[in-house]
DNA sequence: CGTGTTTGACCAGCGC
DNA sequence: GCGCTGGTCAAACACG
């Protein structure tokens, strides 16, 4: 699949943050910067300058005299340096994700932690610890992975660094305000038992969309296909997926391509991995379970509380024909929550249908933004604590803090560039959700 | 033959 | 209670 086959805005290589610049030194760099709020995502690629090289130094006669064997091994030597920095920063990213995943599965636990108030005081001492030592074994991994790749003098790696640091800082930064004892995160969100909150993580639902010829996502996961239905009011079938990566996950997907618009495909994820995850599917499965521990940490108040302010009517592609999304206005455009009773739905577009300057009013005459909500971020750094600590804040000002904090995370986009980067570089299922509606064979329950 | 897919049947929840 | 719909089961089937 391909994400950036269409004009849009992350095409846009000044939306995008992608400069062609040109030093002092006369070297052109090209820099992907992928901007977020608080830092930048910058990946430096230099291309030496004529000067740089040694085969070209001297007059144009001796470049001339430079035969094109020359040139062959020299641009092959080129090559397997590129490759071979390529490969340093894979791994660097895959340790990345790696951390990230173990982080948000520790802050996971601390939100299921809350529902035990006897526990509080304790975890909190044990978690600042517990955080103290995560934070302390990052730097030494960190070290310790750089200079046993000897990257430093690649400037590949020192980027890569820069980010790992950059994206380490925040989330420090953000949990250790998080630990405030008067901005105490685990504060301002509801408790609830813990059997209702299991079950209630059961029903959670991350959604995503995305745009997608395959007739489904990679993800990093194995499945199962296990069901098929037509559902109402979209001619494509609804496909029904189970994890078999481990016997008894719990964890399914359903996966139905967009009745308006057919290269939409929308995957929606339900439950939690019960096994680990390879570093492909960690991107998504994070976010996507960060997703729906922030949706139902905020207790979901209600599919009352949020229909109260629910501003679009429209069903979305969901079989939740009389459910209705919420559009924040915090979130510009890009995150909707979907509170359809009894499985609240946080929900991702990445189809970039959306203008980002688009009033979000307008959107309600878009025929294809039925875009769900959902995605998944660890952190919640755009939340006012304290005003949530105080107790000025209903729960549904909460869903809406924690949906706004999704969009506007810089944290987020570094999630969202993950979670892209595992689809697009997924294979391709054996089997999936096509549109059958010219076959009859595939079609279950047709009139049922 | 093992694994995964297909698909008719079944069940539960919901609205009328 | 009945019908509709979403979700799941499991036997039959396909494929390597």
């Amino acid at each position: 699949m391909d994400f950036f086959a269409e004009k849009n805005d992350i095409c846009d290589a000044s939306n995008a943050g992608i400069k062609k610049e040109t030093n002092q030194e006369g070297n052109h760099q090209l820099n992907l910067g992928l901007r977020t709020t608080t830092h930048d995502l910058n990946l430096l690629t230099t291309k030496p300058t004529p000067s740089d090289s040694p085969t070209n130094s001297g007059s144009p006669l001796v470049r001339r005299r430079t035969s094109s064997s020359d040139e062959f091994v020299e641009l092959k030597a080129e090559l397997d340096r590129m490759n071979r920095e390529n490969e340093r920063l894979r791994a660097i990213l895959d340790q990345i994700n790696d951390k990230y995943y173990s982080l948000k599965m520790h802050v996971i636990s601390l939100l299921q932690h809350q529902s035990n108030p006897n526990s509080e005081t304790k975890s909190d001492g044990h978690n600042k610890m517990v955080m103290e030592e995560e934070k302390q074994k990052m730097m030494d991994d960190k070290s310790g992975s750089c200079s046993h790749q000897d990257c430093s003098s690649s400037p590949f790696c020192t980027e890569a660094v820069s980010v790992a640091n950059n994206l380490q800082e925040n989330s420090m930064r953000e949990r250790e305000e998080r630990e405030s004892p008067e901005k105490s995160f685990r504060e301002w969100i509801p408790s609830k038992e813990p059997e209702a909150a299991e079950a209630t993580m059961k029903k959670a639902r991350v959604s995503v969309r995305a745009r997608s010829e395959a007739p489904m996502i990679s993800d990093g996961c194995q499945w199962r296909k296990y069901g098929q239905k037509m559902a109402k009011g979209n001619p494509c079938p609804r496909a029904y997926y189970r994890c078999t990566m481990a016997v008894g996950c719990p964890v399914r997907k359903q996966v139905q391509r967009c009745a308006e618009d057919r290269s939409v495909l929308i995957t929606t994820y339900e439950g939690q991995h019960s096994h680990p995850l390879p570093p492909a599917a960690t991107a998504m499965a994070s976010t996507t379970s960060a997703a729906a521990s922030m949706l139902l940490s905020g207790s979901m108040p209600s599919a009352d509380g949020l229909h109260n302010q629910t501003v679009m009517g429209r069903s979305d592609h969901h079989h939740h024909q009389q459910q209705q999304q919420q559009l924040l206005p915090y979130s510009q455009n890009l995150a909707t929550i979907s509170a359809s009773a009894p499985f609240p739905t946080i929900t991702l577009d990445l189809t970039n249908n959306i203008n980002s300057t688009q009033n979000p009013s307008s959107l309600l005459h878009t025929p294809q933004n039925m875009f769900l909500s959902h995605q998944p971020q660890l952190f919640f750094p755009a939340v006012d604590h304290s005003r949530i600590a105080a107790g000025s804040s209903s729960s549904q000002e909460f869903v809406n803090a924690a949906t706004a904090a999704i969009a506007a995370d810089p944290n987020f986009s570094a999630a969202l560039a993950a979670a892209i980067s595992s689809i697009i570089g997924g294979a391709q299922p054996k089997n999936g959700v096509e549109d059958h509606t010219s076959s009859p064979k595939n079609m279950r329950d047709v009139g049922k």
